[in-house]
DNA sequence: CAAGCTTGCTCAATCGATGAAGCAATGTTG
DNA sequence: CAACATTGCTTCATCGATTGAGCAAGCTTG
């Protein structure tokens, strides 16, 4: 273990050039790459570089940053971890920032929008060029804060008034899923039944889209939807299960089909309906805005909306690099995917 | 929208100054809490707090980290975030950094040692006081140029020599999840079958504790283990699809039972059953190391193994705050995770 | 009322990297 | 060989925040 001296005094540049027997700056265009225009002899370069690798030099970024005028660091912020939705956001957003020569920061903040504030601050702090809030609370005001900072700032997942915002087409993509399960309901029942919505808040955007989509839906084949069939709980999966247990002690008749609001909210629906089949079967139509690859392979009657992340992450590079749209929120398409991995053209679904 | 001019000018402390009429160090020291010891009177404190509002003045952290000694910086690499394992640790990781006022960084390099590297380096450079590299592919690589910065270092849930490591008790809980696979495949077969060993890098400590766990349970037990059973063909879903594709050309008779060495290679698993099944039923008794809520809540007959994620993350707390402990590797216990919730002592699983 | 203390600030050096400006030594040209 | 160009560096100011040292004005005390 080699651990145990705490941190040693880094290295730095006038270290290198003492041990080198030159200036600093000579070593700053060295280890930059800028030596060439400096007309910094090759021999030297080697000498310096070679003492850089004996001495474990590394930059120190605070410096160099608040040197330079650009930073290229650019911050996320997102939710959750604990869904492939967000997860491969993250993923593609660091992926293409890396490519980009950004380095990119990401901060969890857990739905909290005392924290997204408080990570919003600090990533201003870290001077970041640009601030994705994804899937915000309030983006807003974490664009206020931005602005005030002079940082620009994006919305993704869930849209703001004063940022560009890219979203899913939510409406389109509930209204399909809607359809779907509907149209499942009769092939399995006999009868169109309205469905239960479970999960999100009505408080934000993307739930009141879905929501929409979920009514007409409905609507359009005149089917009565009951105001208690809708259970915007929140997005915990023990907050879906409490939601529907409460539900349940009301009514009497098990619904026959849910619209399940994401997949952590499908946790806790599952975990509901795993209790409601200790006492009898029961085999509800179940459709869920987002998808997660092991729910379509372990259960093909689930139907599942799949974001499109990476026209969404693209979508946001594009105003990073050539400037916001004419839009001020992007809709991208979603796709509805079957649990078998079948795709309808969803204007058939129901023919 | 407000976000087309570009980064405007950011507000300093000089810029403050000159507004409120004092000295640059005496907004410097009301912004950062340390007026009352430096004697600034309540009043002008008040007069630059508010102008400080006024202007949306943010500290710039590369100026003051390069002043301080500490950065307050808290380093962590992670694989991936397509499974619930490491994003729970993420989770936790930047919840525990925030309570302790540290600044987590986080970025993930998939599997990549290259990457890992080239992360490690840059968090080096932003001065973090700590890098924990998480599953890296190659964490010696990674201590070293930690060590030569000086940066401390710390290796989770993939151990190396050069730094502290927690890990799981990968040895037991395989060990534990191979005789309740060959339990389960005896009750519904009737006969004690050799189990396919999927997915992991033959390369990784993790995967070879594992092996050995898996092997042993078979010793144990008294049946022959052909090497052809075990198929560690890397992490990504679409290998273990593969590997499991080209093992049964080969063979006639398919496998009865399965353990799969990560969520992600359970995805591949499932993928090559669905496929198998569309000839003839089929049903062998799955296992997977790692643990999905909602593969649990689907399918109660995929046993799991969940690692301890709170433990895991709270040792790496205590070294980093009280410093390493005696041993070199902390091992965490696993807990068996039937599908169905139930928990049975390993011990009585067989008897 | 002089000596000393307290209050409420300001000054200036500093952290490490950067790059414009400058300078000495050599090479080239008319 | 003087005038000029080129090569290969060094010097120094700068980025924004922090902090030890210092200083002037007012207050207290013997």
């Amino acid at each position: 273990m080699a651990n145990d001296g705490g941190p040693a005094k880094r290295t730095t540049i006038y270290d290198l050039a003492q041990l080198a027997g030159t200036s600093a700056s000579a070593v700053s265009s060295v280890l930059n790459g800028k030596w060439k225009q400096r007309r910094i002899s090759t021999q030297l370069a080697e000498r310096i570089e070679r003492l850089a690798k004996e001495q474990g030099y590394a930059l120190n970024m605070q410096a160099s940053l608040l040197r330079r005028e650009e930073s290229h660091l650019i911050g996320m912020i997102v939710p959750k971890y604990d869904n492939r939705y967000f997860g491969s956001i993250v993923e593609l957003f660091e992926d293409m920032a890396r490519s980009r020569g950004l380095f990119p920061i990401v901060t969890c903040t857990r739905r909290d929008p005392e924290l997204e504030l408080e990570a919003a601050r600090a990533m201003i702090s870290h001077q970041v060029g640009w601030l994705i809030a994804t899937g915000a609370t309030n983006p807003d005001r974490i664009s206020e804060v931005c602005m005030a900072a002079g940082v620009r700032s994006l919305n993704l997942d869930l849209p703001g008034s004063l940022a560009p915002s890219i979203i899913s087409d939510n409406y389109s993509g509930a209204r399909e899923l809607t359809r779907r399960l509907l149209h499942n309901g009769r092939l399995k029942y006999g009868a169109l039944t309205p469905l239960i919505f479970v999960g999100g808040r009505a408080s934000d955007h993307n739930t009141a889209e879905r929501l929409r989509g979920f009514h007409d839906a409905h609507l359009e084949l005149g089917i009565v939807l009951p105001a208690e069939n809708v259970l915007t709980c929140g997005y915990a999966a023990e907050k879906a299960d409490r939601a529907l247990s409460e539900l349940m002690t009301d009514t009497a008749t098990p619904p026959r089909g849910m619209f399940v609001n994401s997949t952590i909210s499908l946790e806790g629906v599952l975990s509901w309906l795993r209790r409601c089949r200790l006492d009898r079967p029961y085999e509800p139509v179940l459709g869920c805005f987002d998808w997660d690859p092991l729910v379509a392979l372990l259960d093909e009657n689930i139907e599942m909306v799949r974001q499109d992340v990476p026209r969404m992450v693209q979508a946001a590079f594009n105003i990073i690099e050539h400037g916001p749209s004419a839009e001020a929120i992007i809709q991208v398409p979603t796709k509805l995917v079957g649990g078998a991995g079948k795709a309808e053209p969803h204007d058939q679904a129901l023919s």
